[in-house]
DNA sequence: GTTAGCACTTATGAGGTGAGAGTGCTAACA
DNA sequence: TGTTAGCACTCTCACCTCATAAGTGCTAAC
């Protein structure tokens, strides 16, 4: 069966109206409101076909109609009216982000604070995979108990491991020059790199070995993602929207979101490719939970990746404003970061004398 | 009236009998399963007696009775019967606190989830106030790109701020010994303390003065408590209280858990010599929300503040279990982190050479 | 292809009923 | 004076019924 024109009209009008009112609509409220030249009747029969072709669901006989994953899907790649936010959330965005630094844990904080905000979703950031991030510095400070602090500084990103424990002889003044050597030979190399250049420098180290073992095994782990990276914003959001007035929901949602692990898988594997990514819940995804929907944007700004934020809420989402938000937000980070990354590249290139 | 020893006895099979089953408990049961001897009607007389005292209430003429919260207190303080853990749960405890570094974020997070798993209710830990915390090592770690990473170690605790920015005259050299003359002027020193040598400090830097009053500002600012200190654990636990079938007080807690500034305020401010703190909602501090109750532990060891841990969840909660589990994890802890300082003093006291 | 009309289905809410649980009170008893 | 049996009273809860409203599917006519 083809989708006429006034097929896809009417599945917008459904679908447009489900997600304002969280009610089922009935081919009367159709016909009186948006259609005013047809019948009911006519509105039916193609509301039948709809539900024959997948559309749409009823719960029961005299329930109305409510869309399916699948008309979702249809409303956000073909029928959604764009357009964008009010100069009131265009203004929120560029005043939350000014003055912004360059740490990336704020960032993702913020990011996905503002989301949650201007949606008034569940909003769920990880930062950017570590590997190819590169060392700007690196060092080892004496803590004075037979242990160091790493710290290891990235581009966007601080990174530190717990305490590294060093060997009773080994001096104040050695720790120091052990710090420089370290320094030196892991600045500008990326995080990804470190197993490749492991047995190169491992053999400059014979007195103190044993340390710079500790040291790599350090810098390797932080290529694995890390619960830390995973930020929840606004998970009381959800008690806004009727669906969770049900408790059922409301603990498989609270569940999930509880439990860094998940949100993680369900944000995490995005393809890098697509800048907006939804996901509905148990059809597309087996992460998501059921009666779920995710949409999530992979940022970057100057080539560089800057994470993936999204949204956690009902099937039932206003696609359109998370979708718009989600884009809006993208755009000002790109400017923002864009313009910072500009500034650090001039000066790296003066400072720069190899 | 004068409480008898009858009363009190039956006040205790009453909250028994109301944490354990959530269900108002009425003069039949409690005279059949655990006042042989007497007759329903003689404690239903005494019942009325306690609830003109004002340990009980009722909901509806035939719905049993229910502890009010000032039962709860007395039950706590004189009724409630002492016991240890389990075999199991005490060694749980002692799994989960070996190997453990002594960086106070993986502490508080650990401990906080060990109580959580122990009691099954919801969890919050707040680090240690900074202010004591003496300095061990300071670092001002260069980014290359006209900022650098101030980097502070104290006993329990690694602080990192955000980028310090440094003039574009300075070389890294120059902020290398900037760096080394910081730590040596800070080492030792509590961060309460900086406020006093501030001026002198200054006086030492007469080039990058600028730089040191950056400096000097994030260490003044670590003395405020930060939401980066509250830890949560086990939200999804509460689902597992019948109380938080209703969706209404579903919201209200998580509206709380949701904001660590609120849950600072609940779990902030204890007084330190109480080692073991119960408030139970809007009847002894109007943070708490009403109708749940916090339990809270002021832990150290060795003189040194480890931070406060507690429980939060519904009035009706069993205060038996929780105690025993918040006094067993600080025995431990105390067990653990003190030995862990007298290894520590012994190293300093070698390495010192004022 | 569209429409009016009508029978059919189902949720929802009001109203009623009986069982069950628990209490308060009273009068009798030790 | 404390304890008890007995009984009337209150209140909840589950269950049923019933009327209503909303919405559909189908059919026959336009």
């Amino acid at each position: 069966m083809k989708m006429s024109d006034r097929k896809k009209k009417i599945l917008q009008i459904v679908v447009d109206e489900y997600i304002n009112t969280a009610v089922p609509v009935s081919s009367k409220s159709i016909a009186e409101k948006h259609l005013t030249d047809v019948s009911s009747a006519t509105v039916r029969n193609e509301l039948a076909s709809l539900e024959e072709l997948g559309y749409l669901t009823q719960f029961h006989t005299s329930g109305g109609r409510v869309p399916s994953p699948q008309a979702y899907r249809f409303y956000i790649e073909e029928l959604m009216e764009k357009g964008n936010l009010s100069e009131k959330d265009l203004d929120y965005i560029e005043r939350a982000f000014s003055g912004k630094s360059n740490d990336v844990e704020h960032l993702v904080k913020s990011v996905s604070k503002v989301i949650s905000e201007l949606t008034d979703y569940t909003s769920v950031g990880i930062g950017p995979h570590a590997d190819e991030e590169r060392i700007k510095n690196i060092a080892l400070l004496s803590c004075g108990d037979g242990n160091a602090l790493l710290v290891i500084v990235t581009g966007m990103r601080i990174l530190r491991d717990s305490f590294i424990e060093i060997p009773e002889s080994m001096t104040d003044e050695e720790l120091e020059n052990a710090s420089k050597v370290i320094a030196k030979l892991f600045e500008g190399k990326a995080l990804s790199e470190i197993k490749e250049v492991e047995d190169e420098v491992l053999a400059e180290f014979g007195q103190y070995r044993q340390v710079m073992h500790e040291v790599i095994d350090a810098l390797k782990s932080y290529t694995r993602p890390r619960d830390e990276d995973v930020v929840l914003s606004g998970a009381e959001k959800i008690f806004n929207h009727p669906e969770y007035d049900d408790i059922d929901n409301v603990k498989n949602f609270l569940t999930v979101i509880s439990s860094k692990d998940k949100l993680a898988e369900i944000i995490g594997d995005d393809n890098d490719e697509i800048q907006i990514n939804v996901k509905i819940g148990s059809c597309d995804d087996k992460e998501v939970p059921e009666d779920c929907s995710v949409v999530t944007a992979t940022y970057s700004a100057g080539g560089k990746n800057l994470g993936t934020y999204g949204v956690i809420g009902p099937i039932r989402m206003d696609y359109h404003k998370v979708i718009t938000v989600l884009e809006n937000v993208g755009k000002a980070l790109e400017g923002i970061v864009g313009s910072k990354k500009k500034e650090t590249d001039n000066k790296d290139g003066k400072d720069k004398d190899e």
